[in-house]
DNA sequence: CGTCACTAATTGCCTTGACAATTATTTTCT
DNA sequence: AGAAAATAATTGTCAAGGCAATTAGTGACG
């Protein structure tokens, strides 16, 4: 069972490129519905932005490395969004005051402004997206994403 | 119920970040994962090249831009990916009998072996990903991602 | 027949994100 | 205390992919 029958894979079915193809296509349908949203709503940022600043809003000011492990993202990757949404004036770098090596990222006022406007946005893709699943379902695939996630 | 309560969003619980986040976490590892079975196995490809080799010997010879809406892939980009594939030795562009702007992509004889190969890293890594769920769940999982995809 | 709209593939340009190396700081261990 | 290992943030470099413009070829319609 866990080795799965060789000749099955050569044509016609493949379920592994299924999963994988299916699973990006929803990331990347989903990531495109909503900067399309949120660009409409004006704020254009990517998934990875509107993250970040969802997530300080819900769990408060944090470090850079715990934003990066809060949402699966490159540390070297961060340091520059980070710039970017600084420079936006949505939230700001101060240090820590026990650690030097270590910042505390904070939304600002506009920052804490906008991820209200941000969630509606996020809502609003979010019933898009499963506006054809019965509410039981809806949590049934929550549930399973959860599982593989914690699989991988 | 179309509309979200706005107080909903502000803290604490944030359904459309999970959906997003989560999406985007099992994607992203799925991949991880897929492409370091396959450099372990001595195909250092990615993603988006696994899948045009896999869909070219499931699906047979076709045009660029139908094996770009196969995979849901950037035409553009899927000029320099099939640049890299036939610079390995994996597939020909041979031009359409009836249609001078097509091309006709085909996979070479290794090409054909690598997919092989290919398949069964692929098999292995969504047994690897699903193992932790039941054969019915499985088949619920991929069924709901159909589903919520064909929303997108 | 000729023009106009459409499609396929390619190219240039740009942004994002991955990875490795670097610097500064803290923690651990003897 | 002092050396060594570990951690946080940053930077340089690179590949992948998105988008718009270009080129070439096809089909539709007057």
């Amino acid at each position: 069972m866990s080795q799965p029958d060789p000749a099955a894979c050569t044509a016609a079915y493949s379920p592994a490129v299924n999963i994988c193809l299916l699973v990006r296509q929803v990331r990347d349908g989903l990531a495109r519905r909503l900067e399309e949203d949120l660009a409409e709503s004006g704020y254009p940022i990517n998934l990875s932005q509107f993250l970040v600043l969802r997530k300080l809003d819900v769990l408060g000011p944090m470090s850079a490395i715990d934003l990066a492990r809060a949402i699966d993202h490159n540390p070297g990757a961060m340091t520059r969004l980070l710039d970017r949404l600084e420079q936006m004036g949505y939230l700001r770098r101060t240090p820590h005051a026990e650690d030097r090596r270590t910042l505390r990222i904070e939304l600002t006022d506009a920052g804490l402004a906008v991820s209200h406007a941000l969630c509606a946005c996020g809502e609003r893709i979010a019933e898009y997206a499963l506006r054809n699943l019965a509410p039981d379902e809806r949590g049934q695939f929550v549930a399973l994403l959860e599982r593989v996630h914690a699989s991988l």
